[in-house]
DNA sequence: CTATCTTTCAGGTCTATACCCGATTGAGGG
DNA sequence: CCCTCAATCGGGTATAGACCTGAAAGATAG
């Protein structure tokens, strides 16, 4: 039979090690290597070219996006499954986009996990059930709106970097002289992002920043 | 040989079997439950009457500090492990206080779960070692500022109250009714919250808010 | 070519808020 | 008993921002 050869990618120790425990109840998958960040699941997966790479999406150095990205660029045949605990419709189209073939949340059960690895592995996507609808709209919406500026936020990318000026403290002043625009325009701009997001103040906008991880907290 | 009763309890199913496989490669333990939720947790505690629960410390419903409470209020005997992504001072403090009798980080191995387990379950506390120097500032600080008002973030009560509802989005005039109390009032409140935290826009003081858990960002 | 959209800017009004000063009441500790 | 501090409220000023209207240049799509 065909081993599956795995590498596991999680930060959380004791997490990837109960992953491990939980793969190998399965015969066909052999976990070659793991790793606790993006950068060295990057480099592990050049050491031993693995079949499959599941990572976790929140992880420090590189996240599971960027890892994606780096490990596609080194070999497009390694399979990629995304393990996350965000069902959020915006890291799913990068996921995708990064390059992997599945996305799976955390709430899933363990025999979902092993199918998923199967499943990618025969060249298959695979996707949480919870999250499948998301790709359904999200693909009506880029059927609907093209490629015309304004994505996920229904903001524009100059508003987008207004809003993540705005969420990290800036007045409007600081903000016109960082950008070399008139204060008016990045008023008009603020307007905007109110108007388009319905949020009329500025905790309400960091909020939405941080949600949207246009920002962090901390 | 005496068999540990565990329940095990954490928001992520995957995560959870992953764990459920780890301990069960333990011979002296025994999985007698699984909780979704701090709610459910409780409920399967009263059910099952375990030895040991490890409790996740972020968890829909009820999450595991909340938990910890109704459990020890149920039956004191029951040891309680929260296991956490945080290495925060509040957080650990918050624990130790709900009546939990350990803190271990998912960074952490397998084998130092198990080992937690096993220390807990024979009555003894136990801590991540990275965990462990913050409780013992920790302690100083409480000796050194005694039981007079003021906590960890340097505000009141009523201060932290005020800084909630600038977070959420209030205005000076909202939270003045909502409170009962003059905008004034509020006012001077808002202004001291800002000399104290140093911070002195509504974007940073969202942010501080969040980061410290005081309001969440969704 | 025209229509639409993004980005830019300006005028004005009005309210909210930052920051200054002052004060009183009540609780708790030394 | 006094001192400190939290919580309450007030006056006053100056700036920032919310919200309005209007407009023009450049890019892109149909």
């Amino acid at each position: 039979m065909e081993m599956i050869r795995i590498l596991l990618a999680d930060d959380h120790t004791v997490v990837r090690q109960g992953f491990r425990s939980l793969l190998e109840e399965e015969k066909s998958f052999e976990i070659v290597a793991e790793a606790e960040n993006g950068q060295e699941a990057v480099l592990m997966v050049e050491k031993t070219r693995p079949d499959v790479v599941v990572l976790d999406i929140s992880m420090p150095v590189l996240n599971g996006v960027q890892a994606t990205v780096r490990i596609q660029k080194f070999n497009s045949k390694i399979k990629i499954l995304i393990l996350s605990m965000y069902k959020d419709e915006e890291y799913v189209r990068e996921v995708f986009h990064a390059g992997a073939s599945g996305y799976i949340l955390k709430q899933t059960t363990g025999a979902e996990l092993i199918k998923a690895i199967k499943e990618v592995n025969k060249g298959n996507a695979y996707l949480s059930p919870s999250i499948a609808k998301y790709l359904v709209t999200d693909y009506r919406e880029i059927v609907k709106e093209g490629k015309s500026g304004r994505r996920k936020t229904g903001l524009t990318p100059r508003e987008l970097e207004i809003l993540q000026l705005i969420a990290e403290g800036n007045s409007n002043k600081k903000i016109a002289v960082q950008l070399f625009i008139s204060i008016k325009t990045v008023e008009t701009h603020r307007q905007k992002i109110m108007d388009v997001l319905k949020i009329h103040d500025v905790a309400g906008l960091t909020r939405y920043a941080i949600s949207k991880r246009i920002i962090e907290a901390k």
